[in-house]
DNA sequence: CCGTTCAGGTAACAGTTGTTCACTGACTAC
DNA sequence: GTAGTCAGTGAACAACTGTTACCTGAACGG
């Protein structure tokens, strides 16, 4: 294993993580592109040479945020498929997953939600290849769902899609709720509406195709 | 009026598009926070200070971009909405209207789709004003529709939201599609397809909320 | 204990940035 | 025809950028 405790390492993971958080938190309010090497050294108490000590340059720090921010979107997302009760319930779990995501990691959440389209190409790839798995990964799961039978698979991929997106846009209408103030539970019901609409249309999907 | 076609105020309204062109198709790989004013000049053919003459700093030209972009978009929403017809079959107009959009104007939707969520705040709270304009646009048009007969207020806009989500994520679509190459049948099989689905989830709505 | 490794710091570089000032000269109004 | 307006220019500024080569000293393996 990679336990590594020596001391020199623990230093090297403390300013690698100060970085990492002060980028994160200049991250709030804009975007990865016009980030500067030298701004997040500096709000991370850090020579700007140091920060060659950890990362090629900013696209780097960029993949490296978009693989831990993706990490915790990994881990809300395997708690939704697991997640076993009724299909109309499994709405009202999805929507609290996204929101305990949102309150935990918000900046995490943040940066995923700016930098989907963003300006930075690889940082826009890296977090695009990652949906297309939730996307399959989500796809494989409903259709082992009866409710999914009689599907093909190229309907079962565009209800994964359109669900992966909804996440995102849930995601992004918590954000805008908890820097406004007060409106959280209005977002909530917005968003649990929306999944059961959803939900209505997969339940009659069948029946109504041949029309 | 504003005719105003003096020789003067046709070379001054030149260099202004030049500007704005400039900024455009800079913007194609690039987020508005991260370019800079004398980027912009430069790429136009003109000196730094004549920028001054037209903006009063990069925002300026962000929400000059916003009111330029969001216009063509009205046009299309407005299109959208007095399409007759049946409903599904307004569908079909929506994402064909949509992939016309994106083919005569694709930079300006991908500055649209980018900037949503960007770093520079002036211009995402332009926008996300807007898009509320269009959300109650269309949540008027479909108070009226008969198939919203006994539908809540709240549920409405919830339907608008949906729906002026779904046009950007259908955006976002055929823009990777076209400079990705040749699927752009497929993504329009897919917003096809998720609207469909929003459809017939709208048609049975009112007979599954009670369970 | 001693030589090595290596995370971090210092100093300097060439380039770029936004912004100001005074200036030109083609157009305009009278 | 002439005086004035004003879009665009040119030069200069302090501040900042990414990147390099070299140095320092504490933790490390043996």
């Amino acid at each position: 294993m990679s336990a590594e405790t020596g001391l020199r390492e623990i230093r090297r993971r403390r300013t690698r993580r100060a970085l990492l958080d002060a980028a994160l938190s200049e991250l709030a309010e804009r975007s990865l592109g016009s980030l500067g090497l030298r701004e997040v050294t500096r709000a991370a108490g850090v020579a700007p040479t140091a920060f060659y000590r950890h990362f090629r340059g900013m696209d780097d720090l960029g993949t490296a945020l978009v693989e831990e921010a993706l990490a915790s979107l990994h881990g809300t997302v395997r708690e939704i498929l697991t997640a076993t009760g009724e299909a109309d319930r499994r709405g009202d779990a999805v929507v609290r997953l996204i929101g305990d995501l949102v309150r935990d990691r918000p900046a995490h959440v943040r940066f995923l939600v700016r930098e989907r389209h963003g300006g930075v190409p690889a940082v826009r790839e890296a977090i695009a290849a990652q949906l297309d798995v939730f996307a399959d990964e989500i796809g494989a799961a409903l259709g082992c769902d009866p409710l999914s039978a009689g599907w093909e698979t190229g309907e079962v991929t565009m209800l994964s899609r359109l669900l992966v997106d909804h996440m995102f846009m849930t995601a992004s209408a918590f954000l805008t709720a908890s820097l406004r103030g007060e409106d959280w539970s209005a977002a909530t019901g917005t968003a649990l509406a929306q999944l059961r609409l959803i939900h209505v249309g997969r339940v009659h999907w069948a029946g109504d195709r041949a029309r």
